[in-house]
RNA sequence: GGGUCGUUAGCUCAGCCGGUAGAGCACCGCACUUUUAAUGCGAUGGUCGAAGGUUCGAAUCCUUCACGACCCA
């Protein structure tokens, strides 16, 4: 950024020499305008209005906003001004101006400046409602010009790494941050109406928890003690529902030592929330009622389109376990083929996934799930009955010991939430985090440590609770229709320039 | 980590078989009082992502590197 060609710097240098001229008049940069209307509004109260009607009842308005377009023709201009809400158009006459205002300040103006214009609306000849301006200031002066306005941003790295520039010319992203703004909103709304609340627990843990995923570390000089950035609030939040805070949530950001992918960025926000007296199974009800809610309130409709895709959050959601969803997608499988270890690790082989010496039956029927399963659960969907190796804080099932009472869901291939009734047996507890040490010392450095702290609180007694988490990045790029997880982070986390 | 594609003016892009850099828009100047990518005329603007190599000569061919996009693990 600080490199420029010789062709910038004229540029700047250009507005640079305009911005001292204001300097040297004391207009610089000027903070007393006051607008007392966002261009939304009017589009929406006046835009269909006749030129008559508005030529009988004039409307004086005061706007503000970013100057996007001009169009100089002699003693007259048009320019389109922008603001959080829209655009508006302008026609700013030379005789509607001050003497000299309009040559000598006005025409030296550039497109990206920030500017505040008074005066009465009314329609072009072309039908466009349009401000006459009678009164019009420069509050900041842009040094730099804005991309081309017709192709905009198609740099992709410029689009990530200068978002306020994809912000003022794109609005499609506006869009999706205002999508992804009211789906936060909506779930918060959503949950307090049933009686949660919110909390907010440590980003930085002595000991990192309730996910298997590798660790950021850190270091607190006056402590002398390393810290490890959270992988999830989970187990901070069920030490609150042993502390008698039996619906509790938390909206906030996770970080994952992982690749950087157009699925996964090292921060993300995941909403996890725990709900006392509660089976897996309420969980799975209150998903469906709060997509379906979520869906209405951010797309006006039960069917939203992924990648030119539809999904209907309408419908009762399919719900199976990850046994039978294996056997449904793998039609050429019997059920004596992912029923022991030996043969499950054959079919696993046969499928080219490696099947280290530690896997025991469940992880191998997982593998085989990813590898074959996700990418086809295309519509909503809960998988249920996760084996117990791979799902160390969640509760056995009664019938079935070797797995658990948990689900996942899916939607366009891929998992939206994770939800479970908790283990709140301290003593199982333990003996599973003593099952994840093992896999650690083994080699595996997403395994969970041993928290002797969680274990003392679960000692101290947690109400039959179920919990779930929902990454909240992945259900904005649902409903923004986003590729990536990039066009649903405002600043997504990119490899430095080397400069 | 592997593969494919990309990186040329502020922006969007051309540039063939290797012969010394182009367009549109933006910017600057002139004209223009209902335009919409305004229009017309004129001018300015380049270490062709970086570093090596091949060659009389490299934006172009080769190697390595950086960054990005997509696909795969």
């Amino acid at each position: 950024m600080s490199e420029q060609t010789q062709d910038e710097q004229q540029q700047i240098r250009q507005r640079r020499e305009k911005l001292q001229a204001l300097r040297e008049e004391g207009i610089a940069f000027p903070t007393d305008f006051r607008r007392n209307v966002v261009a939304g509004e009017l589009l929406a109260e006046y835009g269909e209005k006749s030129p008559e009607e508005l030529q009988e009842q004039p409307l004086r308005v005061k706007m503000a906003g970013r100057m996007m377009t001009r169009r100089v023709m002699g003693k007259a201009s048009f320019c389109h001004i922008q603001d959080m809400s829209g655009r508006i158009q302008l026609y700013v006459t030379r005789d509607a101006l001050p003497e000299g205002f309009y040559n000598q300040q006005f025409k030296k103006w550039d497109i990206g400046d920030i500017v505040g214009a008074e005066g009465v609306l009314f329609k072009t000849k072309t039908g466009e409602l349009t401000i006459k301006v009678d009164d019009i200031r420069l509050l900041t002066k842009a040094l730099r010009p804005l991309p081309e306005k017709y192709h905009g941003i198609a740099d992709q790295e410029i689009k990530y790494r200068q978002r306020y520039l994809d912000l003022i010319m794109n609005e499609q992203s506006r869009k999706t941050f205002a999508v992804r703004s009211r789906t936060v909103s909506f779930i918060r709304r959503f949950l307090e109406e049933r009686q949660f609340i919110e909390v907010e627990t440590p980003m930085m843990q002595a000991i990192p928890g309730g996910a298997t995923a590798r660790p950021f570390t850190t270091y607190h000089n006056a402590l002398d003690m390393g810290l490890y950035l959270r992988v999830a609030p989970e187990l901070y939040l069920k030490r609150l529902v042993v502390g008698g805070f039996e619906r509790v949530f938390e909206i906030n950001r996770n970080f994952r030592n992982e690749g950087l992918s157009t699925r996964h960025n090292p921060e993300f926000t995941m909403l996890e929330f725990y709900q006392a007296y509660a089976e897996y199974q309420d969980l799975m009800d209150l998903t469906e009622e709060m997509m379906r809610g979520l869906a209405m309130e951010v797309m006006g409709s039960t069917v939203i389109t992924y990648q030119n895709e539809q999904y209907d959050f309408g419908k009762p959601f399919q719900r199976m376990t990850v046994y039978e969803s294996i056997l449904h997608f793998n039609p050429e499988l019997q059920a004596a083929d992912i029923d022991n270890r030996e043969s499950a690790a054959k079919v696993a082989e046969k499928l080219g996934i490696p099947v280290k010496e530690s896997y025991g039956l469940g992880k191998i029927q997982i593998e085989i799930f990813e590898k074959t399963v996700e990418s086809r659960l295309l519509d909503p969907t809960f998988i249920t009955a996760y084996p117990v190796e791979v799902s160390p804080l969640a509760r056995r099932n009664d019938d079935n010991p070797d797995v658990t009472d948990r689900f996942e869901f899916f939607v366009g291939g891929r998992e939206i939430a994770n939800g479970f009734t908790e283990l709140n047996d301290a003593e199982d507890q333990a003996e599973r985090f003593r099952r994840q040490v093992q896999e650690k010392d083994a080699g595996d450095e997403e395994a969970m440590h041993y928290d002797a702290d969680y274990i003392v609180a679960l000692e101290h007694g947690m109400p039959p609770t179920a919990g779930e988490g929902i990454g909240i990045d992945r259900l904005v790029m649902l409903f923004t229709d986003a590729p990536s997880i990039r066009d649903v982070l405002l600043f997504p986390h990119m490899r430095p320039k080397n400069q």
